[in-house]
DNA sequence: GAGGATAAGTCAGCCTTGTTGACATTCCAA
DNA sequence: TTGGAATGTCAACAAGGCTGACTTATCCTC
């Protein structure tokens, strides 16, 4: 039984059809959409886009974080990276702080202005995280998370742990 | 009792908490960077970037759509997705074909070449996504795609469910 | 049949955000 | 003291969004 998708051991394995993954591809396709919409309207009122968003986010996330691992963490480039924290710096969003140990370093921390849009956008961001959660139920978010931890690369995985562990 | 997160019916909370909240924000933009890393990869070996993956996968999905029903789906302007389309036919990946009915219509086809880029990358997108399932198992793949399609906003939560059905 | 609505395509120009490459500065450590 | 690491900056470029204005062809309704 060639086409029967059902696996010797005899647990069914239908999740595991071409047609459920298909599903499961367009339900991230759709679903990031959702997830950026709301942040991203509040951003275009601004001259800020969603890679100011990613910035704030991580910097709020980890206070006093280095530009070098902000980078590791967004997976761009140090001159986009730059330019975007150059606009937040002048704009008196964030503050780049002179390393005490290396002094080669900067340390980013988010001004009370900066604090400000941060909690704005993951308000905006929570509101419907939270409804979705809600919707689903506390066992469909715990299978959620899985998945999608289960589909970062190695290093990403690390960085999310990481992120993970210090607010746990 | 203000700050615990138990319901009043009793059921607890906790997946409620802000704290939960971001990191399932933070799931999703690490997932969502592995869900993309493979075709990207495939791609920029090309001269395509994601912009034309997203075109050839729902003309695959649904073969003979019109243009302003992928406009509608991909939610970008009509120039955006012109210029993909462009360079798709130009290289004949895909097929436009006046319609019969309406002869304003232009519908859309892959042709072998175009479905053969379609398979590669599908395949690889597909590869990581089936790994992801395995790894976490039916109960986990359920959860998953409902919170995903509560995080949606109605409009494409409509468009969703029109391709869901179709191929079920 | 005329006129408005609709589908598609195109041109021009702009923005954000990503890329490479080259280079300067500063400072730590061998 | 010298090499390498961390940071920052400049220039140039590309993908892929956007708006606005416009054309062409077709359809539908009055």
């Amino acid at each position: 039984m060639p086409d029967n998708p059902i696996s010797q051991s005899g647990q069914s394995l239908l999740f595991l059809t071409d047609e459920q993954l298909r599903k499961g591809i367009e339900a991230m396709f759709f679903a990031y959409r959702g997830f950026t919409a709301d942040p991203d309207r509040i951003l275009a009122d601004m001259e800020y886009g969603r890679a100011h968003h990613r910035a704030i986010h991580f910097i709020h996330r980890s206070p006093g974080t280095t530009v070098n691992n902000l980078l590791s963490i967004l997976g761009v480039t140090k001159q986009s990276l730059n330019r975007v924290l150059r606009t937040l710096i002048e704009d008196g969003l964030v503050e780049s702080r002179v390393g005490k140990q290396d002094k080669r370093e900067r340390h980013l921390h988010l001004t009370e202005k900066g604090a400000q849009l941060e909690r704005s956008l993951s308000d905006a961001q929570r509101d419907r995280m939270r409804a979705a959660y809600r919707a689903a139920g506390p066992v469909a978010v715990a299978g959620f998370r899985q998945v999608l931890e289960a589909m970062m690369d190695q290093d990403l995985r690390r960085s999310y742990d990481t992120l993970k562990d210090r607010g746990a």
